[in-house]
DNA sequence: CTTGACCCTGACATTAATGGCAGGGTGTAT
DNA sequence: ATACACCCTGCCATTAATGTCAGGGTCAAG
């Protein structure tokens, strides 16, 4: 299989397809053309690797356990496990951080709706509060 | 006041108050030397900056109505109001992909603990499931 | 032989705010 | 004058995956 029908089947673009490549994420043989030639397994193996770039790891996360979750159940690497465990901290924090931020837009986003009405006991003074 | 002083004073690094000057947020005179002279209102003015920054808004969209807030409160500001809601709906769309994400990883890790101790019933296969 | 659909490599762009360096001027105190 | 603390501009780097050129082979069908 020619890089261009893998590209079709997976969804994924030529250019990413390279992109995986040079991170050492796959490993096609090389036509006596030049061409990539990729084998039916390759497939499978795109997905895996998209589906663990949709969950936000980093190519180089994935090289780190591609092999190994490629020939047996995810369950069974146990390299796995802490790279989630920090991308799930990661994220956490990320939440955290825009759900603070979050807060302080709907709270100033409802006291333009006080302010434009009337002031209802509300303070007209600019109030820019943290929240840290 | 120098541009040394106010970095010190807001907190702000020199190589920033520079780029705030470039994005237009803030115009100091010049001294015949070439030096910036910033007022003394630079200093709340920078403050009100690095607060909006920290919103997650980009220079450009407190460029829009930073002369406003300056001199008023913010609620009395009508460009205000639209580039909260913009950014809200922006922000609760990526709270929403990352709680999607962390949903799938914590259930990922929790398949591992109970893979790890026996198989509780549940299947051994490697179940990737999307979650969209 | 030409057309058209493939493939190749290499390189630059993207995003936004910030860090950091090089090379140089200014100003004050010793 | 020399040292030292400032200031200036201009430029490159950062991050990670992807898009998008340019410039060039390959190969089948007509």
């Amino acid at each position: 299989m020619k890089i261009g029908e893998l590209s079709r089947r997976t969804g994924a673009s030529i250019r990413s397809l390279r992109y995986y490549e040079a991170q050492g994420l796959i490993a096609p043989l090389r036509e006596s053309n030049g061409y990539r030639e990729y084998s039916p397994l390759a497939e499978e193996q795109v997905r895996t690797i998209r589906f663990y770039l949709q969950l936000g790891l980093t190519t180089e996360q994935i090289a780190g356990f591609l092999n190994c979750v490629l020939s047996r159940p995810e369950t069974f690497c146990t390299e796995v496990l802490p790279v989630y465990e920090s991308k799930l901290a990661d994220i956490e924090a990320q939440i955290a951080q825009l759900t603070r931020i979050r807060d302080n837009l709907t709270d100033r986003i409802a006291s333009f709706r006080g302010e434009s009405q009337q002031g209802e006991g509300e303070s007209m003074r600019d109030e820019r509060s943290e929240r840290r």
